[in-house]
DNA sequence: ATATAATGTAAGTACATACTTACAAAAAGT
DNA sequence: ACTTTTTGTAAGTATGTACTTACATTATAT
């Protein structure tokens, strides 16, 4: 029953963060969110301050591109980046709030959010890159660096996913999105002068 | 002088919030800032709401791109995107602490700062894609999406920008800014794949 | 069955901070 | 020179919220 509480305190602190930010995320609410007494959240936490340094430590992004990558290499290299893109921004958005929160949180937190975005952003890059990377020795791929051009396939992506939120504020049609996405792939591919330019 | 103080008190609170977050930035605090007492505050603007309303309403992103445009009609595309990209760039870190406003207060103030983001990224976007236009018309560019293509091209440098503060939390030397840059013009031009692919 | 650990109730403390009020002194405008 | 506007000083109010304390109750374990 304890970890069970825990967890829902966890919870209930990412929720509310992420919508209300820290200093509007009270200790009430969040206790009254997680079905909890206040006081139980600082007998378990001891502060504010250390539950949501809890959150943020314990918090896992799964490794979202790492796990289909190998069903991915017998695909043509389009195919596979038009599927890589998609799942990239499917993670994105079920992670939404600890992306928000990461965003929003960083003036308070700077250190611990840093490692956590570090940790997620390097880690699907390398995946990433090392894809690449075997793309340019099968030749299919020229001989660029491969983890420049994931930083840019990634920076595309994330950006267009950060433009749900602060432009529209909700999420793009899956029409638009898969459209969106084979235009990137296209040009990232193919790049954007005439052939008659190379 | 009451123009003065009140020019003052923006600027102040512009740092202060961009520093220390909206409810980290006291009226104090800004009012010394600003050099004037935290009554002097009160009398210009009413409330701490309004005041930083104000700020979001009277903020400007000076046209960064559109000046520059005609001057690059001339130069081949490849060396003019490495200008327009730097110069972005750079005015992205000049405007540094609205920027950083954008994304941490956005839970407090989602439609103004959804209006300036929005102006700002649609200004930037529309005049790139209209010089994309111009290098497709002159058959230099392939039919794609001018539109998009423009999207693409900031999304990347944008993203590039954010990792300095998130990731690094420091400006990246210029010597390296220049050599990612133009490793981002070549992929965007020339694309991934190896010439025989095509 | 009983001891221990986990949670609840209720009341309250301490503190920061946005905002106010009353009066006085400069600055600026005419 | 005199009026009006702008700023300062100083004290205080009101409110919200993180956090505490003392005691009662329920669940868990052995």
């Amino acid at each position: 029953m304890k970890e069970d509480t825990q967890q829902r305190l966890l919870e209930a602190t990412l929720k509310l963060i992420s919508e209300k930010g820290y200093p509007g995320a009270t200790t009430r609410e969040i206790a009254q969110e997680a079905g909890v007494t206040e006081l139980t959240l600082f007998r378990h936490f001891g502060s504010k301050e250390k539950l949501f340094e809890e959150v943020l430590k314990s918090y896992t992004f799964l490794p979202a591109l790492k796990e289909m990558i190998p069903e991915l290499e017998e695909l043509p290299c389009h195919e596979a980046l038009i599927r890589i893109a998609t799942k990239f921004i499917l993670t994105l958005r079920k992670r939404k709030s600890m992306i928000k929160i990461m965003h929003t949180e960083i003036i308070l937190y700077p250190d611990q959010i840093r490692e956590v975005y570090t940790r997620f952003i390097e880690d699907q890059r390398s995946v990433l890159a090392q894809y690449f990377g075997r793309l340019q020795k099968k030749g299919i791929f020229r001989g660029i660096s491969s983890d420049t051009a994931a930083r840019m396939f990634l920076s595309i992506l994330f950006s267009y996913y950060r433009n749900e939120e602060l432009v529209s504020g909700q999420e793009i049609t899956r029409n638009k999105m898969d459209k969106s996405i084979q235009e990137f792939v296209d040009i990232f591919l193919h790049g954007t002068l005439n052939a008659e330019q190379l």
